[in-house]
This record gives C-alpha cells, sequence and structure tokens, in this order.
DNA sequence: CACGATAATGGCACTTGGTGCCGAAAGGAA
DNA sequence: TTCCTTTCGGCACCAAGTGCCATTATCGTG
C-alpha cells in the first residue's frame, strides 16, 4: 500500500510543487457535517468528494478510508500519551498511573464536546466503524502496553502488559458507551469508576454505582 | 437485511421443497482449506463458491460475509456458555466463575487444535477479519455481561458488568495472542494466568512471568 | 402421473469502497 | 521560458454485498 507514505501534510507549505486543495481538518469537518446530517453509511465517498469540492480519487489521498475520517487526528493524541507516560514518574503506582491516563487523556473542550460525542456515537454504533475501530484501538493499546512492559520488565508483547492493554481500552469503552447512553453523566467521573474498579479487581463491583467511590486508592 | 433470516439450517430435513445443495459446515470446511492454502485476502467468495460447486450467490445465503466463515457456528458456543452461567452455583465468587467459564469454554479437542489455530491466526492477525471481530466478540460479552449483571443486581448495560465483560474478552484475547505466538504455551494456563491476574486488579503482575501463579485463589 | 405449493438455487444488474495507472494541472526555481 | 516537483483527478478495474426474479428440485395431493 503505497498510498499511506505520501498523504500530504497540513504543515508548513511545502516550497515546491502544486498547493494542496484541502486538507484532512477540512476534509473532516465536511464528512462529519454530511454524517450528522444523513448518517454514516447514508453518505457515500462520492458525497464527501463532491462536498468538499474534490475528485473522488483524492479523498483516498487525505485518508485511506471513509471509516478513517472520523478518527479525526488521532495518532497525534497518541503521541501526546505516549510522551505522558514518558515522563510518568516511577512512584506513582502502575495502576494509578493507567487510570489518570486515561482521564487526562479524555477531558474534552466543552465547546468540542457535540462533534466529539457524534463522533464516539458512530464509531460505537456504526457497525462498520465499530469493527473498524479495533484497528485503531490496537495502536491504543500499543502506547498502553509498552509502558506496562516497562514497569514490570518484561516484553510489551508479554502476556501482562497485552492483558492489562486490553483491560483498561476495555474499561475507557465501557464508559464511553454509559456516556453516550446517559447524556447527563460525567465521562471523566465514570472513566475514573471503572479504571478504578479494575485495579481492584472488580471487588468492590458490588457497591451500589453511585458517585465515585474509591477513585483515588494509591494516589 | 432480510438475508439473516432465511438461511438453510443443516437440522432435519425440510418436508417440501428443493434440498439445500450444502451446508453450513460443508462451506466452512472449503473455505477454510482454502484460506490455509492461499490466504483469507487471496480468496474470493467466487473461489469458494466454485470450489463449492455452488453459485455465488448461493454463498451468502450461507454466510452473511466472507468474515463470518472463519467463526462457524459461533453462536451456538455462546448457547453453551449462557446455559452454563445460568447454572452457576451462588457460592462461586463471581469473578471466579469468570476466570473457570472462560478456562472452560476454550477446553480444546486435541484433534481440532489445529484448525483452532488456523482460525485464530485469521482472526486475531489478519486486518479485515481482526476488524469482524469486534462484531462477533459483542456477543460474547452480551453473555458475560448478563451474568455479571445477574450477579450485582445491575442492569447489563450498567458501567461495571459491561467494564468486566471488556476486561475478560481482553484477558482472553490477550491470552490467545499470547498462546499463538508460542506453539508450546498451554492455552488453558495462559487464560487462567490472565483471568486471575484481573481478579487481583493486577496487583501480582510483577511477579515473573512463570508457571501458573495463584491460579486457583478462590477455588 | 400430472399438478401445485414450497423452498433452495443462481444468474444478472447494481452499489460502494478501494486501488493502480497515468496524464494533466499548478507552482517554484533556474 | 523551461524544468522539476507535487498534487489532482479521471478511468478502468476488483471484490464484497444486495435486490430481484426466473429456474429447478422436492414433496404431498388429487
Amino acid at each position: 500500500m503505497p498510498e499511506t507514505t505520501d498523504r500530504p501534510s497540513a504543515a508548513r507549505a511545502p516550497r515546491v510543487g502544486r498547493r494542496p486543495r484541502t486538507s484532512r481538518a477540512e476534509l473532516e469537518q465536511v464528512a462529519l457535517r454530511l454524517f450528522a446530517e444523513r448518517g454514516f453509511e447514508e453518505t457515500t465517498v462520492d458525497d464527501i468528494a463532491a462536498a468538499a469540492g474534490i475528485g473522488r480519487r483524492t479523498f483516498f489521498r487525505y485518508y485511506g478510508s471513509k471509516n478513517d475520517v472520523v478518527w479525526g487526528d488521532f495518532e497525534r493524541e497518541l503521541e501526546h500519551m505516549r510522551a505522558w507516560f514518558a515522563g510518568c514518574p516511577p512512584e506513582i503506582p502502575m495502576m494509578d498511573a493507567l487510570r489518570r491516563a486515561v482521564v487526562a487523556f479524555n477531558r474534552l473542550d466543552p465547546d468540542q464536546v457535540p462533534w466529539h460525542r457524534l463522533r464516539m456515537m458512530m464509531i460505537l454504533q456504526v457497525p462498520a466503524l465499530q469493527a473498524h475501530s479495533t484497528l485503531r484501538y490496537a495502536d491504543w493499546r500499543a502506547v498502553v502496553a509498552v509502558f506496562v512492559a516497562g514497569r514490570l520488565g518484561q516484553p510489551a508483547d508479554a502476556l501482562m502488559p497485552q492483558a492489562i492493554a486490553y483491560a483498561c481500552l476495555g474499561a475507557a469503552v465501557a464508559s464511553y458507551e454509559q456516556w453516550l447512553r446517559h447524556d447527563d453523566a460525567d465521562l471523566g467521573e465514570l472513566l475514573n469508576r471503572a479504571m478504578s474498579a479494575l485495579a481492584h479487581g472488580f471487588q468492590g463491583a458490588l457497591d451500589p454505582p453511585g458517585p465515585v467511590s474509591g477513585q483515588t486508592p494509591t494516589g
């Protein structure tokens, strides 16, 4: 797939050659608006390309697939998380660090909440996106696994780093689903609850689902 | 999708009308053999249909998608697991019951290990199947979530049942990946280790990855 | 034995996502 | 202007999947 290497970057204008007609961000805007209006599956790539004033072929130069549009610049998010983990002081217990990271990297700018909600709604509910998400989650898990591996002194592909990464992802996704179901819920609190329960082997799960129980067990 | 409702069943022969030319099981055999020979992506639905001596259109009456073939009769497996949970005595602690279930329902007949390995290899490594798996896992999680919900006295779609179901799935998948990487590994042991660690909030994860540590913490 | 109800088959056309190819357009530099 | 570089986007093509519908096989009945 030579497609993935030569995507135009929205960065500093290249010195030479024809200038890009659009950008990933702009395409994302256009696409998301269409998705919101008629739904994800009801919007074809032709629709998006037409609305953006580019050719269908060009669309696929900016995004490898229709699915990818919904994820925006996920890679940048991951880069931040990676950096956070790298700078995480060793005094913080591992599971606590994981909880904090998950909560921190899902804090939302109030003004972008509606878009993020739409995004997550589609990712978690449209089958095609639901399926595709696995591939994106893999990158997320890798970041977590590397951190855990460092703490445990094991390779990142060993059982525990992988299991923990999967479990964290699960807790996060479950929280998101809850958040989408109850639009009055606080995402941060849900994430805190889920990650905290995870860190305790779900032993406190018998407690009623009241407000944050034992959210800072070790720190 | 009216397609999903009227698939021929391999059960007792229907009294009237033309008889099915093949069966899900037979198609599965044919397809898996082709997948093993040339790979999943290199095998088209036309190839499978031709090899099975049926029309391409007919293939889609037996399986809703090419992806589905790999999963065989997953629904039956789930039905068994549901039944097991339903008959699980309340004395067994929840997390212990989950561990046992995961281990029990992944015990393999030695003679079908190679096929199962191929299956899982594809599911966990071929991107298209990796993505598709999410949709099948959802059913698996639902079974777990219902059991957990019963134990916790919460709705199945509440945060904890969902988070626990996701976490269990994660532990299981991580174990499978490990099993595939090291063909000398014992799947049951890996599952035991991962589920046990999960039940302890991964506190013992600092132990070296030696032979099953604390595999039967509560029973 | 023909007849009619029933159910599976499979061809055909069509939609959609995605890719390889390649010439055309656009812009900076010499 | 000319050359070089980069993006654009049309075209042809492939594969998955679906709706439609005529065809075929099978059973029960008159």
